[in-house]
DNA sequence: TATCTGCATTGATGTATGATAAGAAAAGCC
DNA sequence: GGCTTTTCTTATCATACATCAATGCAGATA
């Protein structure tokens, strides 16, 4: 059967069912139980990972053993330390999965071997780096600009199916607040008959 | 006489003196004055702009009126809203000169001939892009996590010219607080006996 | 020189969010 | 089922930062 990796390379990245036969042999799928960690800070990342299954997440921990969620990855999503693995740095982050998770484990081979046989994989690869950053700049603008509440708002929005998949402290950790501002923050929202959740 | 952007594109992306000629027509400088837009919500960003002389801001502008830095672009420096850019989208930030500026209007005819001239551009472009998004992590992984006393402190460390060339309120602005605060904030330093600036 | 304008500082006060602690609820586990 | 552990909520108090208003100060302009 197809795996949710390469129905996605042929219905986004313009990859052919023969292309597909070609590269067959590079796509390595990985299994991590929940906690388990798929970077580790210190690390090197060799991978960019597309998350079949589960859920995973992109965090810091900062000084005060505080985690700081960057990002969050569910289905059909890709994640990866792209500084540590484009410049070879150990990485300053981790990545862990959430959610009992397959994720299909992209190295430098095959993204070669795929741009070498595809231009539009290329050109998808752009795309991807190009998204990336604008939801990025999307993000900082709003950590810049708005209030809590608004930014929960945002989240919900965004990531409707998230915001009942991920724990509230996770979230939490992904707005740059408390656990308990967030309570708070529900909590005025309820009360102002919002049922966006 | 060669400009800053050639010897860059030797410098950095490999660009050799028979392809720089090939290049060099496609070449197109702008001049602005301080205060003028290079590019204004609701176009379409056309342009990734080589900062050869001077300093510009890429920044939005919120519901209540609300300036937001997102970055600075000083000499030698890249900046674009790539979303706009890349989607033809039209754009949600402001991008504008705070200093008089020169600078390198970079077009999809310029990248695509350069790209097919040198494979060594190509990758680089690539640099760039994931060079910008290891920034962009960093900077929300911040301004999740720091204080806005760290964040200044930060600022200086990365930016050190900037500190210098940008008034205050525009600090303010990247940091993500008031100048009132930015003030309070340096004035906590000078105490300390911080003589970073 | 006098005046204007934009920027930085300062003080008084308000508010959103953090810290801490405790209890309630839910989820996992034997 | 009952137990433990994690997550969520609530309350109180503390604090960082915002807001508003006044003042100072320097560079531009007349």
């Amino acid at each position: 059967m197809e795996s949710a990796f390469e129905s996605y390379l042929k219905k986004n990245a313009g990859i052919t069912e023969p292309q597909l036969s070609q590269l067959k042999n590079k796509i390595i799928t990985k299994a991590f139980t929940k906690g388990e960690f798929l970077l580790h800070k210190g690390q090197v990342c060799r991978h960019s990972f597309f998350i079949e299954k589960g859920l995973a997440r992109f965090y810091s921990i900062d000084r005060e053993g505080k985690e700081h969620i960057i990002q969050f990855a569910p289905e059909n999503w890709f994640l990866s330390d792209r500084g540590s693995l484009f410049f070879n740095e150990s990485s300053e982050f981790f990545i862990d999965a959430i959610e009992d998770t397959t994720a299909v484990m992209i190295d430098e081979h095959f993204n070669h071997l795929a741009s070498e046989i595809s231009p539009q994989f290329r050109k998808y690869n752009e795309r991807i780096l190009q998204n990336h950053i604008r939801h990025l700049q999307k993000r900082i603008s709003q950590l810049i600009g708005a209030s809590a509440e608004e930014r929960y708002l945002d989240f919900i929005t965004l990531y409707p199916d998230l915001t009942l998949r991920v724990p509230q402290w996770m979230i939490a950790s992904f707005l740059g607040i408390t656990p308990e501002s967030l309570s708070r923050v529900r909590k005025v929202l309820a009360k102002k008959n919002f049922h966006g959740f």
